[in-house]
RNA sequence: GGCGGCGUGGCCGAGUGGUUAGGCAGGGGCCUGCAAAGCCCCGUACUCCGGUUCGAAUCCGGACGCCGCCUCCA
């Protein structure tokens, strides 16, 4: 049983599929105007560690994540740059999943553009004026909220409070503050589709609701997001469900901030940095550990202490490795259960995935992980045969969650591997100083050096 | 102003009414020709003030501090 909390209950909640064995989700992707910062970062993390998560506990899971392609911020971006939308759009995007790649985030089953989806988003809007869930004003179509009774759900505040705190907004004449544009006509030389309501392009809160409800279907089980996507933007995708009398999300959930110095990282806040910063100077699973090592609703501070921490980390998972010989996994294919584990290690598997079935208490599972590492190496050196199973099911956890632990050896140059070679035979003739002489030389070459059962073996620093 | 969340050892960060979280850093030890790696031990933490309780860091009340949402935002 799969534990989440769900953000318009309030509680952590039993995610009940709404059909037997699958799992689909909806993640609000990127709107492709800039580099993605660290933000982005997280929550493509957290959301690929609980899909991958599923896919081990057995669930085919089916993972939509758009990409927007239409929006106020690629116009202008186009504009100051003189280069057309569809440019500043395309470029993004494609740094977009690079870093993706990077990152070892798994590619949506269907990731798929506002812009090839503003046929159906146009229905919508037209039903939705039809019933009188929206109504036009000189410079769009907006949705009246009142259209949507429980309108409030995913804000989790009393609609007047939400109205009193409403920014005053220019256009007086809409019916409420809180109504938002479906649908924005364009000014000369903006982007824009023809329609019988007049020609624009959708507003942001519309794309995501055809999309979801397109490619996953009514009803669909889980809708995820930052936090600060709950209210307005989740709101009114949810509330332009209801007024057509669709079953929207089954459950919500949002992960926490990335923070800087106490605040959070935002673009308007201009205090982010940008993901490829990060990955340029970083293993990318350093990123991962780190998001893994606190709980995705919490605030996680992201700095060079608390990254140079995770790496730290990291490097002592990559020896362990190296000492069972482990081959990395969790890379493109998401890692499933084994099924031939002694009773012991299924004990320990099992408590470690009840931690995470449970919201997804990562630092949990970690924190046992690690005791098992430290277990796994006792027993090793008291030479148990029991060890390397022991490894394997911690290498296969640690893949389940994307974390590829890096067993293979680093290549080394012919000059090295002859230096090793040679002080492998002044260690067998206890010529120490020798050896010591040539550990030297192999450390001024950037490597450490371990000595093991099996002779000199040498790594990265 | 309205609403919500948080405050854990040097740092990061889980958790829980009574029993070791874990990681990183630091100290000591074992092992090792010396190192490295590994293992063991150690600091005995929970913002403050009251209250409930046999017992609270964990529940309740208050204070202080921090953060977020209410506005584009992952």
């Amino acid at each position: 049983m799969i534990r989440l909390f769900d953000t318009a209950a309030q509680e952590v909640r039993e995610l009940r599929p709404r059909d037997e064995g699958r799992i689909s989700i909806y993640v609000c992707g990127p709107t492709v105007y800039d580099v993605p910062h660290l933000g982005h970062g997280r929550f493509t993390l957290v959301w690929d560690l609980f899909r991958r998560w599923l896919h081990f506990r057995g669930f085919d899971v089916r993972f939509v994540s758009n990409i927007t392609d239409v929006d106020d911020k690629i116009i202008q971006r186009a504009e100051r740059e003189q280069v057309s939308e569809a440019a500043v759009a395309t470029k993004y995007e494609e740094v977009w999943w690079d870093s993706m790649g990077q990152l070892g985030v798994l590619r949506p089953t269907v990731a798929p553009r506002a812009t090839e989806w503003i046929d159906t988003m146009v229905e919508l809007v037209s039903t939705l004026l039809e019933r009188d869930a929206a109504y036009v004003l000189d410079d769009g179509v907006y949705f009246d909220v009142s259209a949507a009774p429980d309108y409030g759900l995913l804000a989790l505040q009393p609609l007047e409070s939400l109205r009193a705190g409403a920014r005053v907004d220019a256009r007086s004449d809409k019916r409420s503050p809180l109504d938002f544009a479906l649908w924005k006509f364009a000014k000369p030389g903006e982007p824009k589709w023809p329609t019988p309501f007049g020609d624009g392009r959708p507003g942001w809160h519309t794309e995501c609701v055809v999309m979801s409800l397109g490619l996953l279907g009514e009803g669909f089980d889980l809708h995820c997001g930052g936090l600060d996507l709950a209210f307005p933007h989740h709101e009114n995708e949810r509330a332009q469900a209801v007024a057509l009398g669709r079953e929207f999300a089954r459950h919500w959930a949002h992960n926490g901030f990335v923070m800087s110095d106490g605040e959070k990282m935002s673009k308007s806040l201009g205090n982010f940095t940008s993901l490829s910063d990060l990955l340029e100077r970083t293993d990318p699973r350093a990123y991962r550990l780190l998001v893994m090592r606190s709980h995705y609703r919490s605030p996680l501070d992201v700095n060079v202490e608390t990254v140079a921490d995770a790496e730290r980390a990291l490097v002592r998972l990559d020896i362990f490795a190296r000492r069972f010989d482990l081959p990395t996994l969790g890379g493109d294919e998401p890692v499933g259960p084994s099924t031939s584990w002694s009773e012991e290690v299924l004990t320990f598997v099992n408590e470690t995935a009840s931690l995470l079935d449970d919201d997804l208490n990562t630092p949990a599972a970690l924190a046992r992980l690690f005791e098992a590492v430290a277990r796994t190496n006792t027993l090793a050196d008291q030479g148990d045969d029991s060890a390397p199973e022991w490894a394997r099911a911690i290498n296969t956890l640690f893949g389940a969650l994307g974390l590829g632990l890096r067993g293979e050896g680093e290549d080394l140059d012919d000059d090295s591997a002859e230096l090793v070679r040679r002080r492998d035979d002044a260690r067998g003739r206890r010529d120490w100083s020798e050896a010591d002489r040539l550990r030297g030389e192999l450390e001024q070459r950037g490597w450490i050096v371990e000595d093991s059962s099996q002779g000199t073996r040498i790594r990265r620093g």
